[in-house]
DNA sequence: CGGCTTTGACCGGCGC
DNA sequence: GCGCCGGTCAAAGCCG
């Protein structure tokens, strides 16, 4: 993590500090509370009310960001350009924003990053339809790396494992949340592949997905939406199957796929494609009042429950638990089991490049590319 | 009976 | 053109 730091203008910013502040649209936080921040706070993490302005957490490494030290950009926002990337074992998607390998696709971050800073507003999917807006939601998608990076950094000497994957749990939650609804709207995908598409038949463009490996028993992991199984599919080269999800929200287009990896059996391969318009009831932001039956149902932990969890077994800052001191490589699991407290199933691992958040559900061979 | 899964058929893209 | 393959459809069956 450290030397990623160096290597992260965002992170690299910011790593000597103890705290700093996040200003911007983090309205899905769902933190509004004062204990949450106390709670945030004790992290190094502070928050403020929004702001009109925009301001940049880092001030050093917006512009000139080197693209191939981006891997949270690269990785988790997998995006396919209608039709072009198939055959996606899931592994071979391109991110046409940041990958190196679809450069003619790839607006220019670095001006663009510099076009948010000198905005003076939050990136947001619904303004601004051009490829710095593009740009910016991933610089802000990278400025949640480097809070998580930050965070994880501290936590890890305050915390035992188990409150440390907990905390992990909430950063995988929101920034989940956060990429199944805020980045990329598809006005600004049609743009990007606008002239893309052949001009021959009807081919459909297809959205972004974003896949992420996890270490289960079960295939299709909880993640608080509704899902209809609609096919399932003999995978070539594989013993197992894949099957095929669609969000049951009429008006919803996601769809998802679930397969278990060929080699190494104990990793579901979940890939989700397009953004819900909805949101999860599992979490804070999600709760409007169409889908409280949801909530009912499902009751998956959302993550205020989880940060709330968190409060609860929170150790008083300054104890010592006797954490590890080694970096732990976590794969957040899903038990299924939704009617206690979720227990963590991580499994750590020396982690002698600390991948942050993405190293935690993103493994390194998704994201070279 | 409604909601969901299963599964064979079908469709379209792509490479040869 | 043909075959392969990924993805989807839709009828049938299952289940609470």
């Amino acid at each position: 993590m450290d030397d990623q730091n160096s290597a992260d203008p965002v992170t690299g910013g910011f790593s000597t500090d103890s705290t700093w502040t996040l200003h911007g649209d983090y309205g899905f936080f769902g933190i509004n509370d004062t204990r949450e921040n106390s709670i945030l706070s004790e992290f190094g993490w502070n928050f403020q009310q929004p702001q009109p302005e925009f301001d940049r957490i880092d001030s050093g490494g917006c512009c000139g960001v080197p693209e191939d030290t981006n891997p949270t950009t690269s990785a988790v926002a997998v995006q396919t350009q209608a039709g072009s990337v198939e055959n996606t074992g899931d592994v071979s998607m391109s991110n046409p924003l940041v990958s190196s390998s679809s450069s003619e696709d790839r607006p220019d971050s670095s001006a663009a990053s510099c076009d948010v800073a000198s905005s003076g507003k939050p990136p947001s999917s619904e303004t601004g339809v051009n490829t710095a807006a593009i740009a910016a939601e991933m610089a802000w998608v990278w400025r949640w790396r480097a809070v998580y990076d930050k965070t994880r950094k501290n936590a890890q000497k305050l915390l035992d494992e188990m409150h440390l994957n907990l905390l992990v749990e909430v950063f995988v939650a929101i920034f989940f949340e956060y990429f199944m609804t805020h980045v990329l709207s598809q006005k600004l995908l049609e743009m990007i592949y606008r002239g893309k598409v052949k001009k021959k038949g009807t081919k459909r463009i297809r959205q972004q997905r974003f896949a992420f490996m996890t270490k289960s028993e079960i295939d299709h992991l909880e993640d608080g939406y509704r899902w209809r199984k609609y096919g399932q599919k003999a995978v070539k080269n594989s013993p197992f199957p894949r099957s095929y999800y669609r969000c049951t929200n009429s008006k919803c287009t996601v769809k998802k796929r679930v397969e278990r990896s060929s080699t190494d059996p104990t990793t579901v391969i979940t890939t989700y494609e397009g953004q819900h318009c909805h949101h999860t009831v599992g979490f804070p932001r999600g709760l409007i009042s169409h889908e409280g039956a949801y909530a009912r149902q499902l009751a998956p932990p959302s993550t205020l429950q989880q940060f709330n969890y968190l409060r609860a077994n929170l150790p008083r800052v300054g104890d010592h638990l006797g954490a590890s001191q080694s970096q732990p490589q976590v794969v957040v699991s899903e038990t299924g089991d939704h009617s206690s407290h979720r227990k963590p199933q991580a499994s750590f691992q020396d982690s002698r490049v600390d991948q942050g958040l993405l190293g935690d559900i993103v493994p390194p061979i998704m994201r070279n590319r």
